[in-house]
RNA sequence: GGGCCGUUAGCUCAGCUGGUUAGAGCGCAUGCUUGAUAAGCAUGAGGUCCCUGGUUCGAUCCCAGGACGGCCCA
């Protein structure tokens, strides 16, 4: 019976009600929500409003186009989108043109892979060209629709491609420019080759293969000047006093597998912190490592006395004389030096290997390459010349000792590098490259100095940068390739030198601009030949085309000119953000290249993100099925849960993502969700005249305004430093707060008032309020949830903001430091509401509260009203003043049972039975019975 | 092996320039609610602030060394 009359005042409620679901289904929603966004054009129109109010570029970094988005990718990705957003939302003309790196040797081998190509050279280039440019649009599509997916905005349906006749136009022009100002020389550079199939090679195409090598331990000797300076550097004083004549000879042992490379010698690598010990043995005194001492001098260590030492940078440019030829081998320093085999001093060949090189770039040391294509030695190997240089390795061996510099021999069987198509071992050869010269034109210093007009985020990544500056060798532009943009060199048919004239390279890229590179592989010569061209070197007038493409690093390194600078995009950019490995990718190649040609940095801000490993923090990896694709992830999750996750974490930090991870997050979610229905189901009944203005709000709805407003100023100042994890932080903080104090507080007056009740009505416009502003907040976050709770409020109360992404933060106009009061008294209710919420005995609504506070807080909470019974959810309030003193103000508090009995409509206990009619009830709920009834008491 | 970075409750993170009973959310436990209900509210238990030294009246916070983890390079 009065379960029946029960239900039927439950009917006279104002219970919540809305559409928006409860449970989020955001892989099954979140495509309607992309698909809603490009039919309504929201991005678009929103840049084009912004268009007067100050453009803010994030300029992207373009991702490489092979393979699908993994969750590394997808971190970078979804918080370039926030920082989008955020400048979109604040009024700017955040204009975001993703790109793609779509050249080079990774989609090349892939393509041949896929054609079932074995050597490239069979394949007619432009064939190839073509079915490249195939796959790299192929993985173009597929990421861009998982970008999309991710529901991140930007001119996706017109990125910016490497691979475009204007990008290539870009890329031949910042060509040109570099040699204007000479930046640009031909010079020699060890690559792999394989001497059988005449090519060089990538490290992507070797196989490490055991090999038995010998093995040989080779006196370097000084000469009489070169020794006496070694003595002095490494003979102990007293030893010195005695007369050095009786050291003997001094050699430096070095010890090499190749001693073909011996003639191509001419340095010696020491580690700089290793100590060298000078070791007497028998008549004659060696210099070795001394860690390694015991095995470098084998046998005859045990008789060894040591009778010097030095540390290695101790003993830099001093030299000793080749074993071989009539020239010095001078001692260097290089970080590389191991430590773990060998003597501890390297013999190095800057002709046969990478290291050596570098090392060889560093001290200006000639480049000595007396190995043709087919692996014969040339004339500059003197006695060897004509040589098939593994054929020459005993007759080298032979001649060491002959001539005594040969301290021991052996076999060595060891993994060595070879041909992946032929199986041949391969050898380190310097073949000619085109270069950019680091130091020409003081760039590396420009560089440097560029770098501190340029703000780092953490501050710590400007050091990094600088070092890669400062560590940057020689940068090798040219490659052997067929898959990339051509750097359009001539060569002198009369004297075989190559010409890089800017004049030609202007005109191909004038031809690349209108027919695209391939042009290069298809016209004639004479396409590119300025009038009156003749060879620098030997006046000459017939050419040909030199056949090598650009890195692909320099292509991404002047995205900044191909995208920057035009379209109502300003130069250089406001930010780049991409992960930490970029120090030495993209945000060094960008650096040089602007630098180079415009003088300054192509941005104002580079921010890091930290790199995503799996739960435990090891790194995520394919080939151990740790890795974890972002579609996947996003058809089981949702975006917008990984996005919240991304929030979540610390981004410039490294980062763990796992399914526990994201269950965590995901709970977190739920709760930002119901928090959201809430407020929409509250306010399905409110028609926009039903609105009322601040002023018009009863205190405590005017105070959640202001709690509000206070969040949002905090949120935008947390999105302003690019602290997105503090705005999370603050977002849930404050959903908590409205939840736990503020939702309770307004269920009674908004269920059981009338629906037009003046209460009612100020209530569900400060929710309205609330809402709004968070939804706006949590945008750049969660875009889809706030997209889809901004459509769930009714056309009226959106008014001309068609989506959440056309409103604004609009908070410059608040100051925070107004807000200090209210948050305070916020607080305090806060506290008050968790005393009475602990109390079980009477709880809520079964009390009544006495409560006696001090005069100051006794005017604070009287301004409230009634308002400060209904936020402690409790039937009758008391409210005193005392003259005690007390800390938190509350002097008093006694939770007393209330008066009367528990209507059985509002639940409040209040007097019943004033209406006959409604003998259950209270005489505020019998009147809005009656109302709805129609009858008069 | 080198450069850089990180290490605070089970998880994600706060802790401003050294002095706090070291905090929050999620999870967990307990209680309440059943008119946000595959929701909501309250309370509580969880921490040698990676380790070892040092500076200091006093260090999670500063310095040195080490361990573990990561990125880049070798």
């Amino acid at each position: 019976m009065n379960q029946g009359t029960t239900m039927d005042y439950r009917d006279t409620l104002n219970l919540p009600k809305t559409a928006f679901a409860m449970r989020a289904d955001l892989p099954k929603r979140e495509p309607d929500r992309i698909e809603w966004w490009r039919e309504h054009r929201t991005y678009e129109r929103r840049l084009q409003r912004n268009a007067s109010g100050g453009s803010w570029t994030l300029h992207d970094g373009p991702p490489y186009a092979n393979g699908d988005v993994h969750m590394g990718t997808f971190f970078n990705m979804v918080l370039k989108d926030m920082f989008v957003k955020i400048a979109l939302l604040d009024g700017k003309f955040a204009k975001f043109v993703p790109g793609w790196d779509m050249h080079g040797l990774p989609i090349e081998y892939e393509t041949l892979k896929h054609l079932g190509v074995q050597d490239f050279h069979s394949i007619d280039p432009l064939e190839l060209r073509a079915k490249c440019k195939e796959r790299a649009l192929y993985w173009l599509d597929r990421q861009r629709a998982q970008r999309i997916r991710m529901g991140n905005f930007g001119l996706f349906e017109h990125p910016y491609r490497t691979i475009d006749p204007s990008f290539e136009a870009t890329i031949v022009n910042a060509l040109a420019d570099l040699a204007d100002r000479q930046q640009i020389y031909k010079g020699l550079r060890s690559t792999l080759w394989c001497i059988h199939d005449e090519t060089a090679l990538a490290e992507a195409e070797i196989e490490y293969e055991q090999r038995l090598s010998p093995s040989i331990y080779v006196r370097f000797t000084a000469n009489d000047e070169q020794r006496r300076r070694i003595l002095n550097v490494m003979l102990r004083q007293a030893q010195e006093d005695t007369g050095s004549g009786a050291v003997g000879p001094v050699s430096v042992l070095i010890w090499t597998t190749t001693p073909w490379t011996l003639p191509a010698n001419v340095a010696i690598a020491l580690r700089p912190g290793a100590s060298y010990g000078l070791y007497q043995v028998g008549g004659e005194a060696v210099i070795v490592a001394e860690s390694l001492a015991p095995h470098a001098l084998g046998d005859r260590f045990a008789q060894a006395k040591l009778i010097g030492r030095a540390r290695g940078d101790r003993l830099d440019n001093l030299a000793v004389r080749h074993p071989l030829m009539d020239r010095d081998s001078v001692i260097v320093l290089a970080d590389y030096v191991d430590m773990e085999t060998g003597t501890g001093a390297v013999h190095t060949a800057p002709g046969h290997g990478a290291d050596d090189f570098d090392t060889g770039m560093k001290y200006g040391l000639p480049i000595l390459n007396p190995v043709d294509a087919t692996g014969h030695f040339t004339a500059e190997a003197g006695p060897y010349a004509g040589l098939q240089i593994f054929a020459a390795n005993p007759v080298i061996v032979d001649d060491l000792r002959r001539n005594g510099a040969l301290w021991s021999a052996a076999e060595y069987e060891h993994s060595y590098p070879h041909c992946w198509r032929c199986h041949n071992p391969v050898i380190f050869r310097a073949t000619a490259q085109w270069f950019l010269a680091m130091d020409q034109n003081l760039l590396r210093q420009h560089a440097i100095d560029a770098i501190d007009a340029v703000e780092y985020t953490p501050e710590w990544g400007r050091v990094r940068q600088r070092q890669m500056i400062e560590t940057h060798p020689e940068w090798c532009l040219s490659r052997q390739r067929t898959w990339g943009t051509p750097i359009p060199a001539l060569i002198c048919t009369a004297c075989n030198e190559s010409v890089l004239d800017p004049r030609v390279v202007r005109l191909a890229a004038r031809r690349f601009a209108e027919a695209g590179a391939n042009a290069w592989w298809s016209d004639p010569v004479e396409v590119y030949l300025p009038e009156k061209f003749v060879c620098p070197s030997c006046g000459g007038t017939a050419f040909a085309k030199e056949m090598n493409i650009v890195d692909i690093w320099f292509e991404s390194g002047v995205t900044h000119l191909a995208v920057l600078g035009r379209d109502g995009l300003a130069w250089p950019s406001d930010l780049v953000l991409e992960g930490g490995d970029q120090f030495r990718g993209w945000f060094r190649s960008s650096l040089v290249t602007a630098v180079a040609i415009k003088g300054r940095a192509p941005y104002r801000h580079v921010m890091k993100n930290g790199w995503v490993n799996d739960e435990q923090g090891r790194p995520m990896s394919k080939s151990l099925g740790t890795g974890i694709d972002a579609a996947d992830a996003m058809a089981k999750w949702g975006a917008d849960v990984l996005r919240l996750w991304a929030a979540s974490v610390e981004l410039v930090d490294d980062v763990r993502f796992g399914p526990h991870v994201v269950e965590q997050v995901g709970r977190v979610y739920r709760n930002v969700r119901n928090r959201i229905r809430f407020m929409l189901s509250n306010l399905d009944d409110l028609g926009p005249s039903d609105v009322v203005a601040r002023d018009e709000m009863e205190p405590l709805d005017r105070l959640a305004r202001a709690v509000t407003d206070a969040f949002v100023a905090e949120v935008k100042g947390a999105y302003d430093r690019f602290e997105i994890h503090d705005a999370y932080l603050r977002i849930v903080d404050f959903e908590s707060t409205m939840s736990g104090l503020y939702f309770d507080a307004l269920k009674d007056p908004l269920y059981s008032r009338a629906i037009g009740d003046a209460r009612r009505r100020s209530a569900q416009s400060a929710l309205l309020y609330v809402l709004t502003r968070f939804l706006t907040a949590v945008a750049p976050v969660l875009s889809f949830t706030a997209e889809e709770a901004w459509q769930s409020l009714s056309e009226a109360l959106r008014g001309d903001d068609e989506s959440v992404f056309d409103t604004a933060f609009n908070v410059a106009h608040l100051r925070p430091s107004a807000f200090a009061s209210d948050l305070a008294l916020w607080e305090e209710l806060r506290a008050l509401r968790a005393r009475v919420a602990a109390s079980e005995d009477p709880r809520d609504f079964e009390a009544q509260l006495r409560l006696t506070v001090t005069p100051g807080l006794h005017k604070r909470l009287a301004g409230l009203g009634d308002n400060l019974r209904e936020a402690l959810v409790v039937s009758q309030l008391e409210l005193r003043s005392g003259e005690a003193d007390a800390s938190d103000g509350v002097i008093a508090f006694e939770l007393l049972p209330a008066q009367g009995a528990k209507c059985a409509r509002c639940w409040k206990y209040r007097e019943l039975g004033t209406d006959p009619q409604h003998p259950q009830i209270c005489a505020d709920c019998a009147a809005v019975v009656r109302a709805l009834t129609g009858r008069a008491p």
